[in-house]
RNA sequence: GCCGAAGUGGCGGAAUUGGCAGACGCGCUGGAUUCAAAAUCCAGUGUCCGUAAAGGACGUGAGGGUUCGAGUCCCUCCUUCGGCACCA
C-alpha cells in the first residue's frame, strides 16, 4: 500500500540533497544568474534542550524564500551556524565538571540533526561556530580594529556607497596629539590615545554578589538582593572594557532611514538611542564668603576664553533641554556619584552626604529608577550662582539624577519639570514660574496629580501656581526675555550663553556606551596585554597582540569555578597563559575579562560569505558581491541590542574601509512568537481550597476541588501588587485572595459573548495562550511532530498558522489538517490502492480543460504573489484550493500537476521531490524554473456580480464578463428580489463598478 | 504614565486596500464506505426569525461620523499583547 510515507521519503531526500551538494553555493555566480540573494536566519544559541517550535518558524520562511529564489534563477546564499559562547554552557560545565566545549559540541550536533530533519536548504559547507578558532580569531581581529580606532566627529568624507558623511572612525595613529600632551612624553601620549579609542577601559559600577561569587546583570537584582537566593548585592566599581557606541549614535539613528525594516522596529531603536537636543550651561560654585567678585571675574574671563571643553574645578556643568527656563532654576542636583560631590560637601553636611551616597551605591539602577518611589536627596552645603540672574542657589545630591546621562548634574526648574517639582515640594525648595501656558491649556494628568492646592505649606504664597507646567508657552519673570515663545527663547539664550562663553548647544543620547567585558571563562579572550612595573603592578599602559599572533586561545587545563572574588576567573589561569615578557623586556599580563556573547553574533553574517578564508576576515570582492544581507529574519527580542551592536561594528568596519555597505541588513522581518495552546483559567476563593497555602504560587488547583459557591467570575477579579512586590489575584468586591484554577476545554462554553463554566454559567473564565515554558509544560517538541506527522507537515503548519509577523498559539489539530492536505496531494498523483508505488490512472498526458487551465494559472499567480509578500498562509490556502478541485477531476493532466508540485516545493520540499521523481523526472526540482502564469488564461466569459439596493445585497446575477452598465442594469431589474425592492421607489442614482458590483440608490 | 501592535464565527485566520464579510484549515453535525473501527469521500455549518424552503433582520471590541457603499477612512472610548519607564 503506497501511502504517503514521510518516514521513508523525508530521510531519502535529505540524503539526496546532502550527497549531491544540491544546496552548496560557490561564491562564483552561475552563468545565467539573475543576481545574488543573501537570506539569513538569526544566529541560534545551541541550547541543551534542542530546537523549539519557534525556531523553524523563521527558518521555514527563509527556506521558502531561498527555494523560490533558486527556482527564479537567483544565486542564493543561505548559511547556518552557532552562537556558542555564553554563560549557560559555562554553568552547565561547572555543574557537570566538564569542559564547556563538550556540551557545546553535543548541543550543536542536536541542532544540526534537527535542522537537517526539517529539510532546510542550508549550504552546510559554510557552517561555523563562534567558538571555532578560525572564527574567534577574527572576532579578536575586529576588536583590535575597534581598539585601533578613534572617532573624528569633524571628518567629512565620501564612502564607497557614494554618500558624503561627517564623522568617521579613523586609525588611532591619525589622532592629533595636543602639544600639551606631547610635552608630557610618551606615556602621556599613549594614555591620551587610550582615552580616545573606540574600545577603552573604564571603572564601571557592577552588581557584585559576594555570596554567589558573581557579577549580576541589572535585571537579576531586585531590592538590592540577588533574584536567586536573595543574597545582598553591592555596586562596586570594576575595571571594564567599554565600546564607544555613543559616538555612532547619530549615524545609527539617521541611517535607519535607508533600510527596509518594520517601522515599529526602527522606532524601538530610535527610542533606545533617545537623541535629545538642548544646551550645556556652566554654573559657578559660590565660595564660602559670598564672593560676588570671584563670580564676576569668572564671567568676564569666560567672555574672552569662550566655553571650554572641560569646565574649571569650581564650575558645575549641566545639560538641559529647556535652557529657556534658566531663570526658574532655583537649586541644582548632582548625581550621588558625581566627582565634584566630595569637594562641594561642607563639614556639617559630610555625614549626611556620605550616608546617602552609600545607600545609593547599594541600589541597582532598576531600583533607583522605580517611578513609584518618593524622591530622596541631601543638601551638600554649597551654593552655585545662576549665571543669568546671579542668584545663589543650593546644590543638592539626589539619586533621581543619573551620573551616566548628560553631565550627571542638572539645574532644577521645579515650576516646569515634574521631577524637580516633586523634589522641591518634598524639601520645600523655592519654586519660580517662568513659563506661562497658552490660554487654552489643559493640565495633563501627571501635572494634576502633583497639585498642591490643598497643602497648607503652599497655600499662602501669592502668585504661586499650585501645579507644575511642563509644556511650552510664553516666557515670564525672565528679565529681558519676557514675552518670547519657548521656541524663540531657547534659540536666543543658547546663542547669548555661547557668546558669553557660559553655554553651548548640546546633543545627548539615552544610549550608553556598551559594557563589553564579562567576568566569565567561556567567551573570547581579549587580545590585550597590560604592562607591569618591576613590582608586578600594572602601569596603566597596555599593548595589543599583533594580528598574526591571533587567535588568543582560552587556557584549556584550568579550573574556572567561581572563586568568590569579583575578578574574572581567568585571573587564576596558569602563568604561561597569563604572563609574558615583551621584546623590549617589559613584563606583561594578559587581559583576563572575556568578551560578551554579543561579540560573536556581531559579524557572523560577514564570515558566512567567506568562512574558510585564513588571510582575512572576509575577502573584499566576496564581501562586495554578497553584502548586504537581503533578507534577515528573526525574533523581536533582538530588535534593539543585537541589531544595534551589529550595526555599530559594521559601521566601524565601513569607516575603516573593510566593508562596502553602510548597513549590514537591508531587509528585516520579525517573526511572531509561537505560544502554547490556549488554556482556560477560572478563579476561586483561596480560603475555600483546603490544602492550598497562600504562599504556594506554583500549585495547581483542579476544577473538581472547587466548591460550587467558591467560584469567582473573572470580571470580579483583579491583580493587586502585594507588599512583597509580587502580584496576586483578588476579588474586586471583597479583596479576598483568589487562586487560579486550570479548566479543561470541555468544561467551558461561550454564552452571550463571554466564556463561562458549563456547570456554572454565571462564572466567567479567562482564555489565554501562554509563552511556551518548561514550568508550564506546554512546550511542543519538533522531533515529536516530525515523528507523528512529517517535516513537511510541521513546516506547512508553521506557515499556515497565520501571518509570519504575528504572535499565534500552537494547535496540534492544525498540524493534523495540513498533514491530511499532504495526504490528498499524494493521492492526487499516486494510486494508493495499487500494490506497487505508481501513478494514479487519472493522471494523464491530457490537455487541460478550460477550468483546469484557469485554476492552474490563477494558482500560479496567487502563490507567486503571496510568496513575494511573505504571505505564506494565504499561499498555502491557494495550494489547498487547487488540490480540492483537482482531486475531484477524473482526468488530472500532468501539465497541471507538474507546475503545481513546483509551487508546492518551497513549502513541502520532500513530498514535492518524491512526486516529481514519480512523474518521471531524473533530477531534483530545486533548480527547475518557477512556473509563470498567463494573464490571458485567467479570463472568464461570465462573472457573478452582486446587485445592491441602497448598499444592501439583494441578488447575485450572472452577466457576461465585459457587460456594460446598461446590460447589467437590465439584468438586475429582471431579478425578482431586486424588482421587489425597487417597486414604487424612485431611482436616485446607480453606481456600477465593471466586473465587481452594481448599486442602485432609491428613495421613497 | 509614554510609545508601538492588535481586537473579525466555537478556534487559527481570509478579504485585490473603500465594493459579495467569514477564503483556506480546525472543530462540530449528518451521510457514504466498513462486520466494526481507523483512514477516506460527500453534504452542511456566523447569529436570530422562518418550515431544514423562499425570504428577511442583525453581524468585524464599544459609541459616533464621512460615503451610494466602511472590517477597511475620521473622532471618542474599552480590552489584550509588546517595548520603554526619574534620560533633565
Amino acid at each position: 500500500m503506497p501511502r504517503y510515507d514521510p518516514q521513508r521519503i523525508e530521510p531519502k531526500w535529505q540524503a539526496y540533497w546532502d550527497e549531491r551538494g544540491t544546496f552548496t553555493t560557490p561564491n562564483a555566480p552561475p552563468e545565467d544568474s539573475k543576481g545574488k540573494l543573501y537570506v539569513l536566519d538569526m544566529f541560534p544559541y545551541p541550547s541543551g534542550s534542542g530546537l523549539h517550535v519557534g525556531h523553524p518558524e523563521g527558518y521555514t520562511a527563509t527556506d521558502i524564500i531561498c527555494r523560490y529564489g533558486r527556482m527564479r534563477g537567483k544565486h542564493v546564499l543561505h548559511p547556518m551556524g552557532w552562537d556558542a559562547f555564553g554563560l549557560p554552557a559555562e554553568q552547565h560545565a561547572i555543574r557537570t565538571k566538564t569542559h564547556p566545549r563538550t556540551a557545546v559540541q553535543e548541543n550543536i550536533a542536536t541542532f544540526r540533526r534537527q535542522l537537517k530533519m526539517l529539510g532546510f536548504s542550508y549550504d552546510w559547507s559554510r557552517e561555523l561556530s563562534t567558538t571555532d578558532e578560525n572564527y574567534f580569531r577574527w572576532t579578536q581581529w575586529i576588536f583590535l580594529q575597534l581598539f585601533d580606532t578613534w572617532y573624528d566627529p569633524e571628518c567629512e568624507w565620501t564612502g564607497p556607497d557614494g554618500k558624503t558623511r561627517t564623522g568617521r572612525g579613523r586609525p588611532i595613529s591619525e589622532l592629533p596629539i595636543p602639544d600639551k600632551v606631547r610635552a608630557g612624553g610618551d606615556r602621556a601620549v599613549r594614555l591620551y590615545q587610550d582615552r580616545h579609542r573606540l574600545a577603552y577601559i573604564s571603572e564601571a559600577p557592577v552588581n557584585w554578589c559576594p555570596k554567589l561569587g558573581t557579577v549580576l546583570a541589572n535585571e537579576e537584582v531586585i531590592d538590592g538582593k540577588s533574584e536567586r537566593g536573595g543574597h545582598p548585592v553591592v555596586r562596586i566599581p570594576l575595571r571594564q572594557w567599554m565600546l564607544r557606541i555613543r559616538k555612532y549614535a547619530d549615524r545609527l539613528l539617521s541611517e535607519l532611514d535607508a533600510v527596509d525594516w518594520p517601522e515599529s522596529i526602527k522606532l524601538l531603536q530610535r527610542n533606545w538611542i533617545g537623541r535629545s537636543t538642548g544646551a550645556e550651561v556652566d554654573f559657578f560654585v559660590a565660595g564660602p564668603e559670598s564672593a560676588d567678585s570671584a563670580f564676576e571675574a569668572w564671567t568676564s574671563a569666560r567672555e574672552t576664553s569662550g566655553f571650554p571643553s572641560e569646565p574649571e574645578e569650581n564650575v558645575l556643568r549641566v545639560y538641559t533641554t529647556r535652557p529657556d527656563t534658566l531663570y526658574g532654576a532655583t537649586y541644582m542636583v548632582l548625581a550621588p556619584e558625581h566627582p565634584l560631590v566630595d569637594r562641594l560637601t561642607t563639614a556639617d553636611q559630610r555625614t549626611a552626604v556620605d550616608d546617602y551616597r552609600e545607600q545609593a551605591a547599594r541600589k541597582s539602577d532598576l531600583d533607583r529608577t522605580d517611578l513609584a518611589r518618593e524622591k530622596t536627596g541631601v543638601f551638600t552645603g554649597s551654593f552655585a550662582i545662576n549665571p543669568v540672574n546671579s542668584e545663589r542657589i543650593p546644590i543638592w545630591i539626589a539619586d533621581y539624577v543619573l551620573v551616566s546621562y548628560g553631565t550627571g548634574a542638572i539645574m532644577a526648574v521645579p515650576a516646569h519639570d515634574l521631577r524637580d517639582w516633586e523634589f522641591a515640594v518634598q524639601f520645600e525648595l523655592p519654586i519660580t514660574t517662568v513659563v506661562a501656558p497658552p490660554d487654552d491649556y489643559q493640565p495633563t494628568k501627571e501635572e494634576q496629580a502633583l497639585d498642591v492646592s490643598h497643602d497648607p505649606r503652599f497655600s499662602d504664597q501669592p502668585g504661586f501656581s499650585p501645579r507644575p507646567f511642563a509644556g511650552t508657552g510664553t516666557a515670564v519673570n525672565s528679565g529681558g526675555y519676557d514675552g518670547l515663545s519657548t521656541q524663540e527663547f531657547k534659540q536666543r539664550i543658547t546663542a547669548d550663553l555661547a557668546a558669553q562663553g557660559l553655554g553651548r548647544e548640546a546633543v545627548n543620547y539615552r544610549l550608553r556606551d556598551w559594557l563589553f567585558s564579562r567576568q566569565h571563562y567561556w567567551g573570547e579572550p581579549f587580545p590585550i596585554w597590560h604592562e607591569l612595573d618591576e613590582a608586578g603592578n600594572p602601569t596603566g599602559l597596555m599593548r595589543a597582540d599583533a594580528p598574526e599572533e591571533l587567535p588568543v586561545r582560552l587556557p584549556e587545563e584550568f579550573d574556572f569555578t567561581p572563586h568568590g572574588r569579583p575578578e574574572p576567573p581567568l585571573d587564576d589561569a596558569p602563568d604561561d597563559w597569563l604572563y609574558k615578557t615583551g621584546d623590549d623586556g617589559v613584563r606583561l599580563k594578559r587581559e583576563t575579562n572575556s568578551m560578551p556573547q554579543w561579540a560573536g553574533s556581531c559579524w557572523y553574517y560577514l564570515r558566512f560569505c567567506d568562512p574558510d578564508n585564513s588571510e582575512r576576515f572576509i575577502d573584499p570582492d566576496v564581501e562586495n558581491y554578497w553584502m548586504p544581507v537581503d533578507v534577515y529574519i528573526g525574533g523581536v527580542e533582538h530588535a534593539v541590542l543585537h541589531l544595534l551592536y551589529a550595526r555599530f561594528w559594521h559601521k566601524v568596519l565601513f569607516d575603516r574601509g573593510h566593508v562596502s555597505t553602510p548597513e549590514p541588513f537591508q531587509r528585516l522581518v520579525n517573526q511572531g512568537m509561537i505560544l502554547g495552546a490556549p488554556e482556560f483559567t477560572g478563579y476561586a476563593l483561596a480560603e475555600t481550597i483546603g490544602h492550598a497555602s497562600s504562599d504556594d504560587e506554583e500549585q495547581v488547583v483542579r476544577a473538581d476541588e472547587v466548591a460550587p459557591d467558591a467560584w469567582v467570575s473573572v470580571e470580579d477579579s483583579a491583580t493587586k501588587a502585594l507588599d512583597s512586590g509580587e502580584e496576586a489575584r483578588v476579588q474586586k468586591s471583597t479583596g479576598k485572595r483568589l487562586l487560579p484554577v486550570s479548566i479543561d476545554p470541555d468544561g467551558v462554553e461561550k454564552r452571550e459573548g463571554r466564556l463561562v463554566l458549563k456547570d456554572h454559567p454565571s462564572i466567567g473564565v479567562e482564555s489565554r495562550a501562554f509563552k511556551m515554558s518548561k514550568s508550564r509544560g506546554n512546550i511542543v517538541n519538533p522531533d515529536a511532530v516530525v515523528a507523528d506527522y512529517s517535516a513537511d507537515a510541521l513546516r506547512m503548519y508553521e506557515m499556515f498558522m497565520g501571518p509570519l509577523e504575528q504572535v499565534k498559539p500552537w494547535n496540534m489539530s492544525g498540524v493534523e489538517g495540513v498533514f491530511r492536505f499532504l495526504g490528498r496531494v499524494w493521492r492526487m498523483v499516486v494510486d494508493e490502492r495499487a500494490d506497487e508505488l505508481g501513478i494514479a490512472d487519472a493522471v494523464q498526458n491530457a490537455p487541460l480543460t478550460a477550468d483546469q487551465e484557469r485554476l492552474l494559472h490563477q494558482t500560479i499567480k496567487d502563490v507567486t504573489g503571496d510568496i513575494e509578500k511573505l504571505s505564506f498562509n494565504t499561499a498555502i490556502s491557494r495550494l489547498m484550493e487547487f488540490t480540492n478541485v483537482m482531486t475531484a477531476c477524473d482526468v488530472r493532466p500532468r501539465a497541471a500537476l507538474e507546475p503545481f508540485l513546483l509551487l508546492l516545493s518551497p513549502f513541502a520540499p520532500h513530498i514535492a521531490e518524491e512526486l516529481w521523481e514519480l512523474l518521471g523526472h531524473a533530477n531534483s526540482l530545486a533548480y527547475e524554473p518557477w512556473p509563470a502564469h498567463d494573464e490571458a488564461k485567467l479570463a472568464t466569459d461570465e462573472v457573478e456580480i452582486p446587485v445592491q439596493v441602497n448598499g444592501k445585497v439583494r441578488a447575485r446575477i450572472l452577466v457576461p464578463a465585459k457587460a456594460d452598465q446598461a446590460a447589467v442594469e437590465q439584468a438586475a431589474r429582471a431579478d425578482e428580489t431586486v424588482a421587489k425592492n425597487l417597486a414604487g421607489k424612485q431611482i436616485v442614482k446607480t453606481i456600477f463598478v465593471p466586473g465587481r458590483m452594481l448599486n442602485i440608490v432609491v428613495r421613497g
